[in-house]
DNA sequence: AAGATAAATGCAACATTGTTGCATTTTGGG
DNA sequence: CCCAAAATGCAACAATGTTGCATTTATCTT
């Protein structure tokens, strides 16, 4: 929240709740389950203040929205440099934040060799995460006992 | 369409008249932009048939929606390796589809060390187009002329 | 060239996403 | 505590996206 402080935003109640939402949040989420959420805890959100609120989170970079699902989730990096990006798992749902400059620069590079002057990198790997892999490969295994 | 027949999917009226609309679109395109360019034409479509197209195609990869807009283009690469990425000029819209097999499995490599196993790379570079750098540079100077 | 049939479309109804304008409330500073 | 700017709520609207079901159509078989 000293985020908004610092950059001459408010901290109000809608702020903080929609917030609270992300943190508590163990996958991306959108709106409607921001919404959701919260009125299943007593608390009241417009659904135009929700989208306004996240807007602002993603301008600040408090928040990022997955390009794939369009679900929300809180930054996890900070200022970390390079651009920040997910790997999301297509089963479950986990996910995880990183950055790495190299890639950054790699994918710039290209795009200067398409004639782009490149500004801001979306990016997302959909895969399969180590725990919904591994219960893959039980399941795979007690069908091949059955057959 | 030749895809479609060999992949076992129909040769038909709405799905010839979409990929059409993708085609002599100069930039990615809605939904409801492709609907009304069809009917602006004499021709129509039901919406929901509208989706199913453009869903079909995404599967086939003959399509791709871009992740930060949403808006769907035609596949200009075919068969190429590796996931087919964009570079979108956020000021005019103009795009560019490119492949870099080397870039996916640097991705593919971060999502290991994070315990994820990647399938797909969703990857789109938002920046300013050639030309519309030479128009903001030529602004810029008038500008300073005016001062 | 029909006819059969599985596939695809259109239509209806619904849910979610997203945007704008304006009146009212709230925040943070003086 | 008061004030002005900022943010919220509300209303109305537009676009996106999904499902179920009746009807049509593309392709295969005869
Ligand atoms: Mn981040
Ligand atoms: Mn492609
Ligand atoms: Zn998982
Ligand atoms: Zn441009």
């Amino acid at each position: 929240m000293q985020t908004l402080q610092a950059r001459g935003y408010r901290v109000t109640r809608p702020r903080r709740m929609v917030l609270q939402s992300l943190e508590e949040a163990a996958r991306p989420v959108s709106p409607h389950e921001i919404q959701s959420a919260l009125s299943s805890k007593g608390g009241y959100l417009d659904r135009v203040t929700i989208y306004r609120v996240l807007d602002l989170f993603c301008r600040l970079n408090l928040a990022h929205r997955l390009p794939s699902s369009g679900g929300f989730v809180k930054c996890s990096l900070g200022e970390k440099g390079g651009c920040h990006r997910f790997v999301v798992c297509r089963q479950c749902g986990a996910f995880q934040e990183f950055a790495d400059e190299a890639l950054c620069r790699e994918e710039s590079k290209l795009a200067t060799g398409l004639d782009f002057h490149a500004e801001r990198h979306f990016s997302e790997t959909s895969g399969i995460c180590s725990s919904c892999y591994e219960l893959r490969q039980k399941a795979l295994l007690s069908a091949e006992g059955q057959v």
